[in-house]
DNA sequence: TCATTTCCCACGAAAACCCATTGTATCCCG
DNA sequence: CGGGATACAATGGGTTTTCGTGGGAAATGA
């Protein structure tokens, strides 16, 4: 699983009032790149207060992997159940959403209420994912390093917000 | 076993008087990348209370699954007879049902049975398959993962729904 | 005949599409 | 090196298309 293309970097766009965003051009090189499908795959993020988005071929290399596991514990009546329900998390648990020509995505109800979505994101690289994050939220918590923090108030000034 | 289009993302859909409901767009575009059938097979969940459902050209991957099962323990007599029960499950106890142009099946009365389908069904993707939940059975069953419960709720809210 | 099943059309809401504007970064050429 | 032209990114708004759904007409079969 060596990735070639990584996501880096930190963007704060917009949420207008039909819910649209624009995913980052950085981002959608990096997308692109990787398989040619214009489209991300949203989930809420397993420890954060936020969401984590990554591409199709991402989603389809966690799946092979998990495949693997079972078959080396096909016999096991526990890790069928285990599988059954890793399965359901990473795909019934996420959305996949298309970008449009000019770069944006209509961010789905439920993610917008999973990932505490206001009015601002905040995109952060994070190498073979990004996570998008209301804001706020990310300034509120204390597992954030400062330095961090630093960059989305920078972003958040740059705006001309709070 | 890679397959280059997976089922994810869920939804709530009705069943209407006549026992007809829509096939989420998201889930026949990937029946329709995957070939060009306008059609899927059901099947009794082996381990949940609900429906499993593919497109037609799963199933012939899933033939050459059992296969390859069978040749590995074919030194095991009982191996014999599982095979057997497993084939039996997989082909016989399943109905392939054609959608419209509008994207509806009719639900067959045995299925809509053994997947206790009232008026309302769950649609949760799972990569390969997806299965078609009665959403109150799901928000009892102690196997799933509660996150994944939140979710049921939120398509109902959605809805209007309790 | 009566009861299904299949086909067709209709509607409201939501999503996708198209075009326009603004600001910023990049390029080119004198 | 400066300054204008150019390209692209992010965003706003209007229009068209699709989706899920209901209901009725036509076809089928006991």
């Amino acid at each position: 699983m060596a990735l070639e293309h990584l996501f880096q970097g930190s963007a704060l766009n917009a949420v207008d009032g039909k819910g649209r965003v624009s995913i980052p051009a950085f981002l959608r090189g990096v997308i692109e790149r990787r398989g040619d499908a214009r489209t991300i795959v949203l989930a809420k993020h397993e420890a954060f207060p936020c969401l984590s988005a990554y591409d199709p071929a991402y989603a389809a290399l966690k799946h092979a992997k998990l495949e693997r596991l079972l078959e080396k514990e096909e016999t096991n009546p526990d890790a069928q159940l285990e599988y059954q329900q890793r399965n359901l998390m990473a795909f019934a648990a996420t959305e996949e959403v298309p970008y449009d020509s000019s770069g944006r995505i209509l961010m789905p109800p439920m993610m917008r209420r999973k990932g505490q979505i206001a009015d601002l994101v905040l995109f952060l690289g994070t190498g073979e994912t990004f996570q998008i994050w209301n804001p706020d939220l990310l300034l509120k918590d204390e597992r954030i390093p400062e330095d961090l923090k630093d960059i989305a108030r920078f972003r958040l000034e740059e705006r001309g917000a709070s």
